[in-house]
DNA sequence: GTGTTGCATACATGCAGCCTGTATGTTAAT
DNA sequence: ATTAACATACAGGCTGCATGTATGCAACAC
């Protein structure tokens, strides 16, 4: 017998266990929420024991952070894939925004990114990993549209956090049963406000 | 003794058990939260016993849902005294604005109201508790602007949720450490950008 | 008016079940 | 041989409920 199949690797024994709860804790954290899913049952989902779950992670919040990473990774590979570079600025972000809300209709994706997130992880921390994924597309968009003078100059920062957090609402609502024309229309509304027109730029403004 | 002190009637008591009930909670809550709280040190803190907490409330979520309730009721109110009706809508919404910024400075409101509220009751129990209390001013001043012609006409639920979702964001911010005058200017953009010259109109402005 | 009787309200206490995190033991990789 | 990757057992804490007890309260008798 040259190999043995039960014979696997340490990496590969660690990659695929840890691979395995996550996948396990996301479908629960999805169905049910944080504070309902027990570690207990995240294991016997994922067919491994407590002690490995304690083995690779932390805790079970460190665990939690690693579902809401994937997931906001997902979401961000969503929008990207909707919204080529190519595009101008503004459309673009009409594109972003319409693959985002499109992203969040995932089942339990709402409750997981957007209530049990910021709630287990904190804000700061919540705020860390949008940064690192879909809320950086739409930072570079809107500081595209400002600097092609299609758009009022502002913090870069705030306006992100703000038009994000407008967005997550709308996720939030759409899937609680509201209109998704209304909250898209007011959305499109909000960015349309902060638009002006491209190119001649008809009277001087104020930069600040 | 016409009257001894330790006699209460039964309303009497129901009514200061809850009070202390949830002022004790009220405080731990925002101190620490809502999971890190526990209820034998809420009742501790209260000066009762488990054995109360569980006659007044059904479970813990129902005593928080209380101490939210009440809170949220704060907020308004000190919103709706910041902004009187006198004053014309879109000077109505700079003041209430800020004066709903001013109130979410009190130590873990943000928390409280923004975090662990909609995480543990829910998005929908908590747009109910919303609507009850601050929303409904915000809500009343954007529809008198928009019926007053100085404000892009649009869906007033959605407008109003989406526009709150970004003063809380902007609230987090905030206590976070974020630049106030930063996302103030954010603020003040969005809300202008759905603004229109009140009366004159000077040149045609496209309606959508 | 006063005393008594009966019931409901407002708790206090103790218990059962569950869950989290850790410590210890065991097997397999290196 | 040493270390990583688990499995198992344990300790502490917390929530919700069930049971017990004292007090308020209303009605009726007298």
């Amino acid at each position: 017998m040259q190999h043995d199949f039960a014979r696997r690797s340490n990496r590969d024994r660690t990659e695929a266990t840890r691979a395995h709860l996550i996948a396990a804790a996301r479908k629960l954290f999805t169905e049910k929420s944080y504070s309902e899913t027990g570690t207990p049952e995240i294991v016997a989902a994922a067919g491994v024991t407590r002690g490995a779950l304690y083995h690779h992670f932390a805790d079970k919040q460190a665990l939690f952070a690693a579902v809401v990473e994937q997931e906001a990774a997902a979401v961000a590979e969503e929008i990207e894939r909707a919204s080529p570079p190519s595009l101008f600025a503004h459309d673009a972000l009409i594109a972003g925004s319409d693959a985002y809300l499109a992203a969040m209709r995932a089942p339990g994706r709402t409750r997981l990114l957007l209530l049990d997130g910021p709630a287990v992880l904190g804000r700061a921390a919540m705020d860390a990993i949008d940064n690192r994924h879909g809320n950086r597309s739409l930072r570079e968009g809107l500081v595209a549209a400002m600097r092609a003078q299609t758009m009022t100059r502002l913090p870069a920062d705030a306006l992100t956090a703000l038009l994000a957090s407008a967005f997550d609402r709308a996720a939030l609502a759409i899937e609680a049963g509201a209109s998704a024309e209304d909250y898209r229309a007011v959305l499109m509304a909000l960015i349309d406000g902060l638009s002006r027109a491209p190119h001649p730029a008809p009277r001087p403004v104020r930069t600040r």
